[in-house]
DNA sequence: TTGAAAGCGCTAACAA
DNA sequence: TTGTTAGCGCTTTCAA
């Protein structure tokens, strides 16, 4: 294989000079038409592609964003969010010929690599995904003075990490709403951890409808996984016998919850109706079929990358929150 | 925010040369063991962070892998091998100092700048998910004389790209021979697309072990969505009524062959056994629960990143193929 | 509008 | 064992 040409070879086959190679390159004008289309046909002759290295050794800006991951990793997979955002970001920093570096702060080692990594430059922006509240990469990331953005909240940081989200405790209000117009009238809940947006605000949203009928006992705490939803629906349902609704902040633990209330003998939805959330691939391959809540997935990921643009370019963001919608199937 | 120390900085606070900090740094030896001593002592207190950019420069080497997803995107959700791949890479690679970036060489656009990043020369090696046979990239890979490995055989490339999978034909050998031992005499199957090894050889198998019972018309092709799912079930069921057992490619194929065999009012498993692939988080969603093909997910993604970086420095490689475990649940 | 030249931070070859 | 030094390929300032 014949070595890699640089911009010189760029520069001799084209008849002008380094600089003149590299404002073309760079589209800073000040060059003359014949320059530039005598650099084109050089570079498309030689197939020159430029040295990123070079370039950031010079410019110390390194064409790439780091998408963090700050999730435990056995509930990555589970996380919706997670692909759609990843597919979504690779697209659109491709365009601006940024390329996207993925890591994992799932525990200590992990969230040291990532401080040294934000630490050493090696990135222009970091993209935080679901990012812990009270999670000490956030100061790691502060300290760095790496541009960042999450997608969802982070909670307690809301102000500080600019963030775009789907609407959670609309959502939630909505589904809590749509059971009680159905006629249920002893709802639970099944929340996802409280320090999770995803979490809290769903669990607000119930809450906000149900007033004080929302006792304590009314409500249960999952981890997202399908064992962890049955887990719960056990709890609820020894603990409110007389159940016959249950709001489930996840698609995952609802099918967990639809198995356990099967086995209970329970009949869904004419004895307990069963809302989900996410809609994700699993509300349709359940029996029956989940009534949940969508997210605009992939407009917050969309979103969280423009955010993200916007603060590389230096504008000033926002936080943006989108609407989600009630999807009615079976189960509700 | 200060400038970020350079290697100068710890030569001047260790009172050794910039010569011997990097010989430190990099462990090359040749060190007494004060000077190290003093360098690593400047390293800490300066917290220097090495300029990866300039390393490359010189040593033209970049510290990164690329992963590149050759999946037509909306698939990619659903491929249960792409998240605890992305897992494992990044941790593996982690441990090296190395870093994993993503592209997504989904369309014709996507698969130019992957050939254009791989060309630049910025990164050490790429690592294949579910290139397709005849994928124009492997020419462009090879092209640029990336080492390469893939996760899941390279149909036609097999001796060409290094690969680590599961081993699908004997897992589809394992579940026909199951249903055939419960009794099972009119088994249909549910393929994945033929020009994926999951697609192939899963048929291999299956047709292996019935011989010329597989007929054309036992057979019918889906795509892995449970859309896909659905409507190959319900050919299936119109070519073949008497159906009593369906082996289906994907569980996420199954959950969908479930839903319409339920609607057709067929017992599962009384009327029809169906035996899914994968063992994702979907087969325990499902009513009846999916008896299916455990894949060993996380050692596959292992084995595929230990080909790599053997790749890397410069040790013969060969193809792995790990064994697969037959999951029974209820379904058939 | 263009060319010349400095230098980003690092590694490795060479000399001591 | 150590220090010195020559670039790696690029951008950008300065002068022309």
């Amino acid at each position: 294989m014949r070595k890699r040409p640089t911009i010189n070879d760029v520069a001799a086959a084209s008849g002008v000079s380094r600089g003149t190679v590299s404002r073309v390159l760079n589209g800073q004008g000040n060059v003359s038409l014949s320059a530039e289309m005598a650099v084109r046909r050089a570079v498309a002759e030689t197939g020159y592609v430029v040295n990123r290295a070079a370039r950031s050794l010079k410019t110390s800006r390194t064409g790439s964003i780091v998408m963090v991951l700050s999730e435990p990793q056995e509930r990555l997979f589970e996380d919706p969010n997670f692909s759609v955002l990843m597919r979504v970001a690779t697209n659109q920093l491709a365009e601006r010929d940024m390329s996207l570096v993925l890591m994992i702060a799932g525990d200590d080692d992990g969230r040291e690599r990532v401080a040294r990594y934000l630490r050493g430059g090696h990135t222009d922006g970091a993209l935080l995904v679901s990012a812990h509240a009270g999670d000490p990469l956030l100061e790691d990331i502060e300290r760095a003075g790496v541009p960042a953005v999450a997608c969802g909240a982070v909670l307690g940081r809301e102000s500080v990490v600019p963030y775009a989200a789907a609407d959670d405790r609309g959502g939630a209000r909505a589904m809590t709403e749509y059971l009680v117009g159905q006629g249920r009238r002893r709802i639970g809940m099944i929340t996802g951890p409280l320090d999770t947006p995803g979490g809290s605000l769903r669990l607000e949203g119930f809450t906000s409808v149900l007033g004080r009928k929302a006792t304590k006992k009314m409500v249960v705490h999952g981890d997202y996984t399908q064992v962890g939803g049955e887990q719960a629906m056990r709890r609820l349902l020894e603990g409110v016998p007389d159940l016959d609704a249950v709001f489930v902040a996840s698609d995952l633990m609802a099918a967990g919850a639809l198995q356990v209330l099967h086995a209970a003998g329970r009949r869904v939805p004419e004895d307990v109706a069963v809302g989900g959330f996410d809609d994700s691939a699993i509300a349709s391959a359940t029996r029956p079929m989940l009534t949940t809540v969508r997210q605009p997935l992939a407009q917050v990921a969309e979103e969280t990358v423009r955010l993200l643009t916007a603060l590389l370019d230096e504008q000033a963001v926002e936080p943006i929150v989108l609407p989600t919608e009630l999807i009615v199937r079976d189960s509700a």
